[in-house]
DNA sequence: CATCTGCGTAACGAGTTTGTGACAGTTTGA
DNA sequence: TCAAACTGTCACAAACTCGTTACGCAGATG
């Protein structure tokens, strides 16, 4: 899933017009937009960029929104991205068909666009609801509490409990020098009997999680003192 | 909470065979079936039980579906209870014809029957579009706490009780990791002494039946916290 | 330079947590 | 009333984590 702080629109409508205002306004919505004017553009588009939802106009060249739509609503690794359909016709047999190729939602044009954005915002809201909670950050390192997961640069890592417990101490206070007793007190629990050399070991383990993907080294030494995080 | 909220579909069809196979789907898909097999017993139950759609065939004895569909459509207490048409012909004119008795939707045989069901769900959402009140979603897995039924992909799945009452909790804050206590407090109630390990063996039996059709498993282990969905 | 202290880390066995099949008791529905 | 479905517990295996230790390197000290 796409950990943008901007959810990706992808806007596929041929008539450079409409595309330009569609584009303005979803920008001003809160979208990433990325678009394109042909059906094959399109799903070439949804394989490069996964976007979280697409708006689809219903006629155009090579290839069909129908088309599209129907493609992408086979693909299992697709069928969950919201579409949003776009048509001139008015006819209810025409808003029939759009709902059996798997269409989400469906708009016909003359639209109102906030009454678009509205629909692309309730759509983006079913599949992905928003995780309101505090998240803690320090540059690109992302920790939610309440998910328990952890990002760095949009990419989900792995850690163990304790690592997990060991950076949330630390990115409470990014910056600041923690002694072992200190981190030894916070994570592991103040009545526990442990070694304080466990901390280094624990240390290095979560720098090795952290740098996993690559990146620099975050966690910073401070000889005879303690850790910190920047 | 209502045992039987399920919209009731009123299935007119006079091949056993077709009415048998159509009246088990209709079912699987969340609908209560009640079935005739000629037009004047269609009338009276949709006098008798006022069903929420109809599904019509086209050729019948004593008296046809275009009949049948042109005096409920005359009739204001019956005219918007929206009617899908089947028929044997594929003629356009036939197709025409059926719209203008005023069927709301046309099929032709031999049709899919996931198509059917589609359109089925479509015409039911289009007059009684708040049927479900709260439809819990993630990703492809849907929960209507009303109608207690529970799709993953469009296909409906078969829960226990403990199984529905956790995937209700997990449900309702996606992402969200669930401690074993937490789990029993929401989903065996506060004061009941079960041990935590209970919480496995049902999540493993939840899972267990979210994959029953196929899929990945949406249940995430945090190990040392607990569980979450996504 | 020689020495000392602090730190990084691989390795390992012990301990913990989780997944799951089996089972007996209970509830549900026909 | 009976059969089927469901529930909670247990036991065991597998997967995973933990804390410790040992050894080597880097900086500090003199």
């Amino acid at each position: 899933m796409a950990q943008d702080e901007r959810p990706v629109v992808l806007l596929v409508e041929d008539e450079p017009a409409q595309r330009e205002v569609l584009a303005y306004n979803l920008d001003a919505e809160g979208f990433r937009v990325i678009a394109a004017d042909n059906g094959e553009d399109a799903l070439l588009l949804v394989e490069e960029e996964g976007p979280d939802i697409i708006i689809l106009d219903w006629m155009m060249p090579k290839l069909s929104g129908i088309e599209v739509c129907r493609q992408l609503k086979m693909r299992p690794e697709t069928r969950r991205i919201p579409i949003i359909m776009l048509s001139a016709r008015a006819e209810e047999v025409d808003r029939i068909r759009g709902l059996e190729t798997g269409a989400d939602d469906y708009v016909i044009k003359p639209y109102s666009v906030l009454e678009l954005m509205a629909r692309a915002r309730a759509q983006l809201r079913r599949v992905r609801p928003s995780t309101a909670g505090v998240v803690l950050e320090w540059g690109d390192i992302r920790l939610d509490p309440e998910t328990h997961r952890v990002y760095r640069a949009d990419k989900v890592l792995k850690l163990g409990p304790t690592e997990f417990r060991l950076l949330t101490a630390l990115i409470e206070k990014p910056g600041r020098v923690w002694s072992r007793d200190q981190l030894l007190d916070r994570v592991w629990g103040r009545d526990i009997y442990v070694d304080t050399r466990t901390v280094d070991v624990h240390v290095g383990r979560l720098r090795k999680s952290l740098m996993a993907e690559g990146g620099d080294d975050p966690l910073r030494t401070v000889r005879g003192a303690g850790y910190a995080l920047g």
